[in-house]
DNA sequence: TCAAAACTGTCAATAACCTTACAGCTAATG
DNA sequence: CATTAGCTGTAAGGTTATTGACAGTTTTGA
């Protein structure tokens, strides 16, 4: 995790490179605005560290110019300034989080995890074969990046592939799958929707194998 | 936008919803950390604001559970304690950002505009899909720039499929976004906002897809 | 070669959805 | 206050997609 910290006080950013690289963050010091915007061109960072009170330009010029550009990564600012104003203002600039100085250097980290994990805590659950991407929890199935229009209930068969891709899945786990409220399909069934399926993905590289009196599996075409 | 305020003092909680509300979202107050785990269970929020000192329940103890049930939406604590280490910990436990009582309505404001910033629009306070922007500072969407005329109830609907951009969405959710109180939309309400809300963005280049028996799904009409 | 298992297209019943109309209600307006 | 306009949810009829049975065909493995 790379971090930009733009910081002109030398003491206090010895010590936040310190701590932080203690915490396994890869931490880039900027002294000026100029060169903070300098870096972020060639460098990729994932966070922002940023203190209003700089010396070549105000912070809060820095921060608009910033998200102007569409600069989208997390910013936490820092301020000597205990305004509120200031602070509202910081924050409806665009920054993701503040803390105003004298703070605890374990408080910012604190605050710097939460920042992280909600910006790439992504809890994408995205089940991938082949060309194929389950994602499971906005309930939708990409094949090379399109969109499949399944039913309801071609779309819980396919689910169940591919969640539990690579084992042999029998048609009384389909029914099992399937099935709200006992009444069982019928092995045919189950036929008839592996049909309809295997239509739909047929233009993939990924197919369904029949394993006679065992069951189905989804396999990658090309390579295993 | 539903906000879950869970907060035992009347005085901060009946301040605290006047604020907001007047910012236009839409409050609920749980008094205890029971009653909120039951209103969480039924209704749909986009961001919680919790209280560490409740009578029923230990905040961080509440916090704790509500992560530990994979419960993603963001979470801002409020905290009377000027104890370092229960911010911290309230911080580590999964709390999104916090502020310490006493505190201005209007900071806090800020940072919860801060929070669904991040949480739902990237790094903009604009979600955009195709030509129609949800402006979540101001509670507006428009398309092509101007402004959308949409009921209160449409206008919810809409906002669910645009923070919820990219998902599936069932009847089952949205029902639980719009009704607050108890008494549940049936299927057909939901379709007639669907069909409200279709001829509203008609003439733009996004469209609500029916995936039948799974949901509706926001998508725009040229590319993916 | 035979029987079992799987495949496939058709079809009727059904469930899901769309659409329009309308009645009760609320909020704004004169 | 009375009137109007708009919002909200229900009802009802029409439309379409889904579902699973069926039956004929093909494949498979012993």
């Amino acid at each position: 995790m790379n971090i930009l910290l733009i910081e002109d006080d030398d003491v206090l950013a010895d010590g936040l490179t310190h701590t932080l690289s203690d915490s396994g963050y890869c931490v880039t010091v900027a002294k000026t605005g100029t060169y903070a915007e300098h870096l972020l061109k060639a460098e990729g960072f994932d966070l922002i560290v940023l203190d209003l009170g700089l010396p070549d330009m105000d912070g809060l010029q820095l921060l608009r110019k910033l998200r102007s550009q569409k600069l989208s990564l997390p910013i936490m600012i820092l301020t000597a300034r205990d305004d509120l104003n200031d602070r509202i203002e910081g924050i409806s600039q665009g920054a993701d989080d503040y803390m105003t100085k004298p703070f605890e250097l374990r408080e910012l980290e604190a605050r710097l995890h939460a920042l992280i994990r909600r910006c790439y805590g992504g809890f994408s659950h995205i089940i991938e074969v082949g060309s194929l991407q389950l994602d499971t929890s906005s309930q939708k199935i990409l094949a090379k990046g399109e969109l499949l229009s399944l039913s309801a209930r071609e779309y819980a068969v396919l689910e169940l592939l591919l969640m539990q891709n690579g084992k042999v899945i029998s048609k009384d786990k389909f029914a099992q799958h399937l099935s709200l409220q006992g009444d069982a399909l019928t092995d045919n069934a189950i036929e008839v929707y592996i049909h309809r399926i295997r239509k739909h993905i047929a233009p993939y590289d990924v197919g369904i194998r029949t394993f006679r009196g065992l069951g189905y599996l989804l396999e990658n075409k090309l390579n295993d």
